[in-house]
DNA sequence: ATTTGCCTACCTACTAAAAGGTAGGTACAT
DNA sequence: ATGTACCTACCTTTTAGTAGGTAGGCAAAT
């Protein structure tokens, strides 16, 4: 991995852990062994490194999906869920979930993708209930777009609530869900 | 109102709009029109300031528990989500959303509190739930407390969502869970 | 009745640390 | 000899927080 990958990364890592605002260059630079500014010689601004962060998530989400493509309907939703389960298992909530509170602190290039990646998901979300629908294998009132909404927001708060609540909470959540759409 | 009291509440409002390490004691004073110490004076420091704002959530959150108390199931349940109303015409989260993801920067007391009310917002909706579903009102699968959780986290995510895509969201959220709960 | 003293609710003026960011230099590889 | 990937050494602003002062209200002591 590039020093930029590895700075980008404990980025997304220390947003997902504390939120945007609670973190800065010199805790990128010592955890790296390297001095402040040859963080800002990759991002000039941390607005620009915070859009790495969410650029990165962009391209992992499209790899995801297009590598799920071809799975079945249920297996498509537990790999969506799945993203979830690595971000609990180290006490991390999601990306969207971490900036959309500080959204109002953030510039508009970061909001544009930030939006883009929430429409991302859920249109990938919906597609999956379509096609379990037509297949027969979900069963769930209101249109598939409505549906993800609420899986969504179950998903994303899980991280957060869980935090407060207790651990297993979360996977009360999951079995849920999958149990609401196969009943 | 007292001084005091318009300090929380401004903290309050701050924190819900753009996180709690995103606003400064200047925000406060200047939006106030008295000093920075004169803040101190009444929040020595920053985690108090944030403390009284957790109570005084504490507090609205039982005193709206007991008024509502002899309202029917579905009453109850729209007063719980009238919450969420409130917030989202002012593009505000709730707080518990605001603060879960910055929860490892803030100290134990705040933890703790803020634990409290995530418990009692679940505890709160769980009884709902079970009265409704004893009375014929409430219909759902598993037991009380995990459709208190998919409820919660889907209010809770609603906000923080819903800025991201469009507020219509938010009420499609709204009704879908009434009509899955009632259908 | 007036003085004394204390409390509340601010103020001025400051500090130390941390923040994001910059200018310009260097060492090595191509 | 040019670019890449760092570095040293700054700067400015903002941050939370503090020390100590003051003006007015109240209340007991003289």
């Amino acid at each position: 991995m590039t020093t930029r990958d590895r700075i980008v990364a404990l980025a997304d890592d220390l947003i997902r852990d504390r939120g945007i605002n609670a973190f800065s260059f010199a805790d990128i630079s010592e955890e790296m062994g390297i001095k402040n500014a040859s963080v800002h010689y990759y991002f000039p601004t941390k607005s620009s490194l915070c859009l790495a962060v969410i650029k990165r998530q962009q391209v992992a989400l499209e790899e995801m999906i297009s590598l799920a493509k071809k799975s079945a309907p249920l297996d498509r939703l537990e790999q969506y869920m799945s993203i979830y389960d690595r971000s609990k298992e180290a006490d991390r909530v999601c990306l969207v979930g971490s900036l959309a509170p500080d959204l109002h602190t953030l510039n508009e290039d970061i909001r544009v993708a930030l939006k883009e990646v929430a429409a991302r998901i859920l249109e990938w979300v919906t597609e999956i209930l379509e096609e379990g629908r037509d297949e027969g294998v979900f069963r769930f009132g209101g249109n598939a777009r409505s549906r993800a909404l609420l899986i969504v927001t179950n998903m994303l708060a899980s991280l957060q609530l869980t935090r407060l609540t207790k651990s297993e909470d979360f996977s009360i959540i999951k079995k849920s869900i999958i149990k609401d759409l196969t009943s």
